[in-house]
DNA sequence: CCATCTATGTCAGACACTGTCATCAAAGGT
DNA sequence: ACCTTTGATGACAGTGTCTGACATAGATGG
């Protein structure tokens, strides 16, 4: 990450990474599937914490509920790491690659969200439309909690958010 | 395309594809940003077709009407070419490489809609966060689309799939 | 008829990533 | 103590993607 931010991803080399760690480029291969996943090794965390919470809500909790109490949950792990996440957040924002990445683990954390919400019993189209609807929560949440310099705990903001989305999607 | 149904993307070299056109492998890479590109060339075609639906919306549509009519705008689009589409993303699902290049046209296309929708005045989460949605319903629009093998107009299951976020969203 | 522009070919090179084999150290059983 | 096994690393060669630089040919336009 160091490197990253000093001379920018795209220029910096595996072989660079490997020397500054001390060790050979094929080792790097060995620990991460490729140059970008240095940056996203913490997805699967993040991944469990949404499961455990969507499984363990209420069975009386909506579908929407259930997602909620997920986001909740996810909002002080970040709100601890205040200091690495923006700096994080610069580098994926300026590397094309990268916000590939990030999109397709967040892809990921729809399905997951889907899949935990159908254990529920939640029915199809709705259990799919749920994790993604929860992400785009999470993805608008974040982007401002990064703008505004973590001004507010993005746990507030997820809060918001939500809010915002029950009154843009109100029948009218 | 035809070949990356054949022997599947990840094994065909840029010098096949060059070959079988009867052109270099560096005019390729002049064609086309990278081997990826070739299957996402109709995006920018895409984009337009939503934004200017967004932007064509009455002025008293909310920001979810005006975004349901950018939907209605592009399903007749794939519903004509339904032969392709199928094709086309049967090979994208066996490659996470095209996932995550499909994953970030689709996020362009969410940030194409909240700027559409922001030029017709509305506020920034909810610009955001509408378009986030969009394509949400897009997505799982489109994904029971490919599944049914298109026995249902795509149009028609937009629709549905909007009737489905309201429900799902619906304050309880 | 010349100038200019555009598309293409050719070549060399950097870099990401993979397969393979060798090496070395820790762990564990007898 | 000795052997075996396992796991992590190094060394090395090779493939494929993508880029930069230069040359060439055809089309376009004055």
């Amino acid at each position: 990450m160091d490197l990253y931010s000093e001379r920018g991803y795209d220029v910096t080399t595996v072989a660079q990474i490997a020397e500054r760690a001390g060790l050979t480029e094929r080792t790097f291969f060995r620990h991460f599937g490729d140059k970008r996943e240095v940056l996203f090794s913490g997805a699967a965390a993040l991944q469990d914490l949404l499961v455990t919470a969507v499984t363990d809500a209420p069975t009386s909790a909506t579908p929407l509920e259930a997602v909620t109490a997920a986001l909740e949950a996810v909002g002080p792990m970040f709100d601890e790491r205040r200091m690495l996440a923006p700096k994080r957040q610069a580098i994926i924002m300026a590397s094309v690659e990268l916000q590939e990445r990030e999109l397709i683990k967040l892809a990921m954390l729809s399905t997951a969200l889907a899949d935990a919400l159908r254990s529920r019993g939640v029915a199809d189209p709705a259990a799919g439309l749920t994790g993604e609807v929860a992400i785009a929560v999470f993805k608008v949440a974040f982007e401002r909690w990064v703008e505004e310099d973590n001004k507010r705990d993005l746990t507030q903001l997820l809060g918001e958010t939500l809010d915002q989305l029950r009154a843009v999607t109100a029948s009218s």
